[in-house]
DNA sequence: TTGATGTGCAACCTCCGAGTTGCGTATTTG
DNA sequence: CAAATACGCAACTCGGAGGTTGCACATCAA
């Protein structure tokens, strides 16, 4: 799934998780307001919400004058599927170098 | 835990995950064989080796003239964590998944 | 010993991303 | 209406990452 390329991308960044954080602790939340909490300007806050928005981890919603932003968590279960795939292919290779170590 | 920025940073790339996954799929690699597998130069794979190495993905052995390459799959466990945290502050759903994945 | 194979280090290039500033526009409020 | 607030878009700087080439060193095989 390309899906999990833009997940993995919008989480190597520790300000966008702290962001990602932020929007997943209130219920809803704006840029500006964000932008008053962390020490980056407010367009840097709607750009890290636009890689999160890319990502489907973040979802936009038009109130009036300003945007709030929502939590939309399905994507991470993508990522987490990803590392537990990796770490059962190893599994099997642990168990099979088990087996014939025991001859 | 500082650990899980490079975690994340390490699973960012594209090229590097096929990386980890060949190293997750074989009991030992070296990085002239991956390299032989993949569009890219030894030293770009060096490199991505090398990136995962710093996460504690991977651990190199040395045997003779060639260096081997294995998965340490721990650190997947944290990045895990981390997302199984932001997504339980939303959710609750997603601890409970955790705690299944996890036995 | 000689040649081939495997690795590591260093310089270099290019491109992308994080962050900034500046400006234009829509919406609320007085 | 005018002022303030919140947002979006565009241009710019700058540092770091992915990738390459080149070279030196170690190790195995003939």
């Amino acid at each position: 799934m390309p899906g999990v390329d833009d997940v993995f991308a919008a989480l190597s960044d520790p300000t966008r998780r702290e962001v990602l954080r932020s929007v997943a602790a209130r219920p809803e939340l704006t840029a500006s307001r964000l932008a008053g909490e962390l020490p980056i300007t407010r367009q840097a806050v709607a750009k890290h919400l636009a890689a999160l928005q890319k990502a489907g981890l973040v979802e936009p919603r038009r109130e009036g004058r300003e945007t709030k932003y929502t939590l939309t968590p399905a994507p991470l279960m993508d990522a987490m599927d990803w590392m537990a795939e990796v770490g059962a292919e190893w599994d099997v290779r642990l168990a099979r170098l088990m087996e014939r170590a025991r001859g």
